[in-house]
DNA sequence: TGGAAAATGAATATGAGAACCATTCACAAC
DNA sequence: GTTGTGAATGGTTCTCATATTCATTTTCCA
């Protein structure tokens, strides 16, 4: 998986790019998410961080976590009960399908729902900015 | 608007069949429910309360709340930012388009996204149990 | 109408996340 | 390389929504 390291350095030229700096706990912190198949909320990904660079504290991963939302490096996702969880924003878009079961976390993606959505807004004069498509499931025996 | 009583009137029936006891406090709460035509938060379900019935408390507001959504009386609604807000639940299902701007909530439903969901999450081995659809939107100039 | 169980108000606890602040560090200019 | 300075840090404290505790009150069936 050389991608992570395409992933991370990606992600650090944009953090230069916006003028911000890139220090230790930001790169333990990115690789942490770069990796990360799953969608770990910020408690866990500061363990996961502080396996790398053991410094970084967990008023930094929020502080962080922040600042990576706003440049658009990662996306927040409030899925039902419990707190925040993060991915990267290298992927395609897509939405989600929550095992109400397991906890497990299944990404899809439905060009035929996006433009529902936006005919929808559209009908009543308004435009997406963005949106949020959740399937809390069950699987089928 | 005789609606709201016929409303106010199901819920309290449907918390007797529960065993559930229907007080001042609760009576003034569903009250306010039943005529609430937007998405009121705790607070504001408070203040609203408590003109009917001045000795509702807070803590009793949140307890009734999620009492209320057990009973499948209420659909607690978690929106990007701010707290929970609640509406009843004599309607039919509906999704929610979020003015951005503004804050307003407009419901909408179609049956072709409901039918898309159902058949991506078949497709993956899921159904889905609920799910969660909300348009974040700004009026179109 | 009495009494047990449930509901209440007030106060306190909780948990995620933001904010504060004194210290440290990244990095651009020399 | 050294240095200056503003941004970032860790640790702590704060906030805000909601949950919980507990002594007192209330509902409602017997």
């Amino acid at each position: 998986m050389s991608n992570d390291n395409d992933t991370t350095e990606k992600m650090t030229a944009a953090l230069r790019k916006a003028g911000i700096r890139v220090t230790r706990q930001r790169i333990a912190l990115l690789g942490v998410l770069a990796e990360a198949t799953d969608h770990p909320d910020a408690v866990e990904l500061h363990e996961r961080a502080k396996n790398v660079e053991p410094s970084v504290s967990l008023a930094t991963v929020y502080r962080t976590l922040s600042v990576l939302e706003e440049q658009g490096v990662v996306h927040r996702h409030a899925f039902e009960g419990g707190g925040a969880r993060f991915e990267t924003t290298h992927e395609e878009h897509h939405d989600h399908i929550l095992d109400v079961d397991t906890g497990e976390v299944i990404e899809f993606q439905s060009d035929k729902i996006e433009q529902l959505q936006d005919a929808i807004a559209q009908e009543l004069g308004y435009e997406v900015v963005h949106h949020r498509l959740e399937l809390y499931c069950r699987k089928k025996t």
